[in-house]
DNA sequence: AGTGGGACCTGTCCGC
DNA sequence: TGCGGACAGGTCCCAC
């Protein structure tokens, strides 16, 4: 469930299980999942303590009291879920219980009570890498991400103007472009679809058209700009208020709790009251795009 | 330089 | 019921 708002769920869903918690074991049930495990993974890491859970784009971090930063990614389906090993009370927030596909585990204590926090995967395209905290930017993952759509602490956040400034005088699609996690680090099919929707723009529309030759912005990419941080937010929110307000006892959290309005919805009404499209579906390299010909302008 | 396409791997669903 | 093909949230690498 991998893109920026199910990684923030998911680290909101860990952060109180895992702070502060030491790593009492670290189990490996395979040699690695897309790539192998960094070597002395385990050794690395067991005996210390949790600082903290962070998230850059769609990469969870977890960082130890020894300076070392664990950097998680879920791939496409991967998912981490609590058990609390010593009472009746195990719940669980992900949608994956297979065990044959739970490849590592956090062996973990936390004021005298044990919790194992499980990575499950079936397809296997997620990954871990290790690093310590100086070398944390210089990650061969990390190093040549966007921006956070949502700001980051320094202050950096999506806007109109740094959409113009690298929309102005290119000519790729803009779906292509969105997905491009070097410009914007943390979108993927799914939001990039209803972010579209919403601003009113077609997946195949080249992103020069979105700005004048001088590259000011059109009124559409002030829309795309708002739409793809409140896509985001929304998601965010509705991930986390079902992890606040329930033990998750089944897998229903993540993309599918949601409700789209174009992904997945080929051959359905539009969602606009006054709109009598319907949502059709196209694929731009190799990769399925929704939308509806109505309300989403091509040019 | 900036694209698109294939590879990675397993599971599920749909049509025959 | 079984089988083959298409498809699925992501990223990297390699041709053009």
């Amino acid at each position: 469930m991998p893109e920026l708002p199910e990684v923030e769920t998911v680290r909101l869903g860990l952060a109180p299980a895992m702070e502060g918690a030491e790593l009492s074991r670290l189990q490996l049930n395979r040699a690695g999942l897309r790539y192998p495990f960094p070597k002395g993974l385990a050794g690395a890491l067991e005996g210390t303590r949790i600082k903290n859970l962070s998230r850059r784009a769609k990469y969870l971090l977890i960082r130890f009291d020894n300076g070392k930063v664990l950097i998680v990614h879920l791939g496409m389906s991967g998912s981490l879920r609590i058990e609390n090993t010593d009472g009746p009370d195990a719940f669980y927030h992900e949608r994956n219980k297979d065990e044959r596909h739970d490849h590592l585990v956090f062996h973990l204590q936390k004021g005298g009570k044990k919790t194992n926090v499980i990575y499950n995967d079936p397809r296997r395209f997620g990954f871990f890498d290790l690093t310590g905290l100086d070398d944390l930017s210089q990650n061969r993952h990390l190093a040549g991400l966007g921006i956070e759509p949502l700001g980051d602490k320094f202050g950096n956040e999506l806007s109109v103007q740094f959409l113009a400034e690298h929309f102005c005088g290119k000519t790729r699609p803009v779906k292509s472009a969105l997905l491009d996690q070097r410009l914007i680090a943390g979108l993927g099919n799914i939001y990039v679809c209803e972010a579209l929707f919403y601003a009113g723009i077609h997946p195949a529309r080249s992103i020069g058209t979105l700005t004048s030759k001088t590259g000011k912005p059109k009124l559409e990419l002030g829309r795309l700009a708002d739409a793809i941080v409140r896509v985001l937010q929304d998601a965010i929110k509705a991930g986390g208020s079902s992890l606040r307000d329930h033990r998750l006892t089944d897998g229903s959290l993540g993309y599918f709790q949601h409700n789209f309005a174009v992904y997945d919805r080929q051959g359905k009404n539009c969602v606009k009251p006054d709109c009598n499209g319907t949502i059709a579906r196209m694929v731009q390299s190799g990769r399925s795009s929704f939308y509806c010909p109505k309300c989403q302008k091509a040019v």
